[in-house]
DNA sequence: ATCCTTTTACTACAATTGTAGAATTATATT
DNA sequence: AATATAATTCTACAATTGTAGTAAAAGGAT
């Protein structure tokens, strides 16, 4: 049940499709919403989804031969934390740093418009 | 010979140290900076320093005994690269997603007032 | 020339991750 | 009730990662 902990990738991309649907959500839901994008076997989806349980992300309940999962853990905390580490670990905690390196891959100017309107209007 | 790939941790952290000294560095260098925060031990250092070579991050010289190894990948290069998968990855590729999720967890107050001017002096 | 010391190279191993086949179980169908 | 269907659980396995012991090699000291 330890949190406070970075995700690997495929379980990550399971949690966020948990995120965006509305809570209790069956493998075949996430199944249907992951094959946008790639192909998995319905055991691979489940061992992320049972790894996620054992991790304390989800928690699930048995209706017969399926399984519901709800999210432990919000969107927002998760991201929250997983931010902060990134921004430790690549820049020593600097978001203008970061800033910095990304304007050398590319931002948006919408983005950047976004940003600048963010930080005017005090929401940061 | 592979580029454009996310390190992970323990070779990271040996890229930072390199990436922060005077080009050709040996493994006793590194390993002392190193132990300014945790202590590994001589082959430890060397593991990650020849998986590194493997990935084209770094280029080795022989010296008799000794080791040099030389970056082949800047810090701004990677910088850049893992940054942007980064945010791709969490936040659909928005920088202002971004930091709205920090904020949540603490953003000092220097650091967004050095944001904010540099969005102001365009240096984004 | 021999032996000690330092450094590297090789080998190893457990944990994590991505991926899925096979076995099992429970529901639905006839 | 017997069987086909669909879902889950178990088991497996290769690749990656963190970590380091041990063997080998090369330079320095005597």
């Amino acid at each position: 049940m330890k949190k406070n902990y970075s995700l690997p990738d495929g379980e990550l991309e399971v949690m966020q499709i948990i995120w965006q649907c509305e809570p209790p959500v069956s493998r075949s839901t996430i199944e249907s919403m992951l094959n946008a994008e790639k192909i998995l076997a319905p055991s691979t989806i489940l061992t992320f989804l049972s790894r996620l349980c054992d991790k304390g992300f989800l928690k699930v309940e048995h209706q017969g031969r399926t399984n519901l999962y709800m999210p432990l853990v919000s969107q927002k905390d998760y991201l929250a934390e997983e931010s902060r580490r990134m921004l430790d670990k690549l820049y020593g905690g600097s978001l203008s740093a970061f800033a910095v390196a990304l304007s050398d891959s590319g931002i948006s100017k919408d983005d950047l418009a976004e940003l600048r309107a963010m930080l005017e209007e005090n929401k940061l």
